[in-house]
RNA sequence: GGAGAGAUGGCAGAGCGGUUGAAUGCACCGGUCUUGAAAACCGGCGUACCGUGAGGUAUCGGGGGUUCGAAUCCCUCUCUCUCCGCCA
């Protein structure tokens, strides 16, 4: 959520930004701001008449204390009015509040100043593509050939047992699992994020926390009887271990890693996209979070990014690193930075990791602040990203590492592994 | 699932209709003292919003009500804890 006193002083940023999106958001800002003027009038209207009945009241009790009846009685007298006056300004402040609110969550984040503008992926920017197509001299098989040959994934049995997007891994597919996230968090830890397993499933405010609510509530398997929602990523619980928090000096960088199952609804998926371990309602995805000072968001972005570059180079892929034009840039996201993998049996870029600067956009709902030296508060920002999520990571390892022979596994992962082919 | 208890400032914990934004203790910050530290003493110490400012308003789990006046009374919701049952 874009703070009020933003949309106040930076108007015309706000607006010129979020075009980036394609979004002209003239309108909304301009009733936000005709809004806001009324809710302060209002304010401090109803704030004057609190203060006076307050003081009548304080009054009231001196005069009773004192034992002079008559006139409390004529003080009382006078209350009524001014009460009358109170309910409807409190009521009018309320409305004008509720009205506020509702444009606000309306409003996606501003992009950073280095975001392109465009409408969908195909205005991203590619800044880095690093290792080259994989020349073979035979025949790529997609990965669910694959799967099948190796007996790593059976996806049917994942139906049988549930439904569409809930594989079953198998042997040396499951165990591929448990080795790319005992690798992915150990690679976190050495890089200083502290290891975290959290709640898969959470509750309203966390949702509204991260901002999956109220916009993506239909992305979220929701539990009714409980009232609770099943994550759809690590940030949610990791971020919301901060919600209401005020951390007590300027002197803080928080990095958090966590390993989690995710789950997604994915509604409306449909079609080639969806193919094998494209796109599933049940993945695994070790997440990174940091929560820092202002000044040093530009920075551990930048930290975030190499990163993730290391753990896929570590994997031996060949990726490229997209800034998302406004078009593409997710909601809540100032900046956001997409790894694709390329599959050389598909044929195509699979995204394997997002990378977001947040700034305060989920602060802002979280209360997530930090005091300043001179005893204020202020908003932290917030940045998180995959790091990595599995399905499509071992879609390209399987497509990429095969050989007649088997699906090598890479130096880096044997250790966690125990094996070095599939075979 | 059954029964009961509770929700107050960073924590602990008073208050149970009228200078209570809230005692007290701990923690924390500043000062005095000290070579330094500890102790002792003095002072400060929630958050948000409105207002150029002086200042004001709200906030004692959430919402509603009674009252001139509510942390205190009533209704309701949520959450937490304890015991019993079930169970990894």
């Amino acid at each position: 959520m874009l703070e009020i006193q933003r949309i106040r002083n930076e108007k015309d940023a706000v607006i010129t930004g979020l075009k980036k999106r394609n979004i002209d958001a003239t309108e909304t800002v301009e009733s936000l701001l005709s809004i806001d003027q009324k809710w302060r009038n209002s304010k401090t209207e109803l704030e004057s008449i609190s203060a006076e009945l307050n003081l009548l009241a304080k009054e009231i009790g001196d005069l009773f204390k004192q034992g002079k009846q008559d006139e409390a009685n004529t003080s009382k007298a006078k209350t009524a009015t001014l009460k009358e006056k109170e309910a409807l300004l409190k009521a009018e402040v309320d409305g004008f509040d509720t009205e506020i609110i509702q444009l606000l969550y309306q409003l996606p984040n501003v992009p950073n100043d280095i975001v392109p503008a465009g409408k969908s992926e195909l205005d991203n920017i590619t800044v880095e593509e690093v290792g080259s197509k994989r020349e073979f001299d035979f025949t790529a098989v997609p990965h669910w050939d694959l799967a099948k040959k190796y007996d790593l994934i059976d996806f049917e049995l994942g139906v049988k047992i549930t439904g569409a997007g809930f594989p079953v891994y198998k042997g040396k597919g499951a165990k591929l699992q448990r080795a790319l996230i005992s690798f992915f968090l150990e690679e976190a830890e050495k890089a200083g994020y502290q290891e975290f397993i959290p709640p898969l499933v959470v509750n309203e405010a966390s949702g509204y926390g991260t901002g999956q609510l109220p916009d993506k509530e239909g992305q979220m398997y929701y539990i009714n009887e409980d009232d609770l929602y099943l994550i759809p990523t690590a940030e949610v619980p990791l971020t919301n271990i901060y919600r209401d928090v005020i951390l007590p000096s300027e002197d803080f960088s928080i990095k958090m890693t966590g390993y989690t199952p995710c789950f997604r609804r994915e509604a409306g998926s449909y079609g080639k996209d969806v193919r094998g371990l494209n796109r599933l309602h049940q993945f695994d995805k070790v997440e990174i979070v940091r929560i820092e000072h202002p000044s040093n968001s530009e920075k551990a972005l930048i930290e975030m990014i190499d990163h993730v570059k290391g753990l896929l180079e570590k994997l031996g892929l060949h990726y490229r690193i997209l800034r998302l034009c406004g078009g593409d840039t997710g909601f809540a996201s100032a900046l956001t930075y997409d790894f694709e993998v390329y599959s050389a049996a598909q044929e195509k870029w699979l995204e394997v990791s997002s990378v977001s600067r947040f700034d305060t956009f989920q602060s802002t709902r979280l209360k997530l602040r930090f005091k300043t030296n001179d005893k204020k508060t202020q908003l932290c920002h917030t940045l998180n990203g995959s790091a990595l999520a599995l399905p499509r990571i071992v879609a390209s390892l399987m497509e990429n590492h095969q050989t007649p022979d088997g699906i090598v596994i890479p130096d880096a992962l044997r250790k966690y592994t125990g094996f070095d082919i599939i075979d």
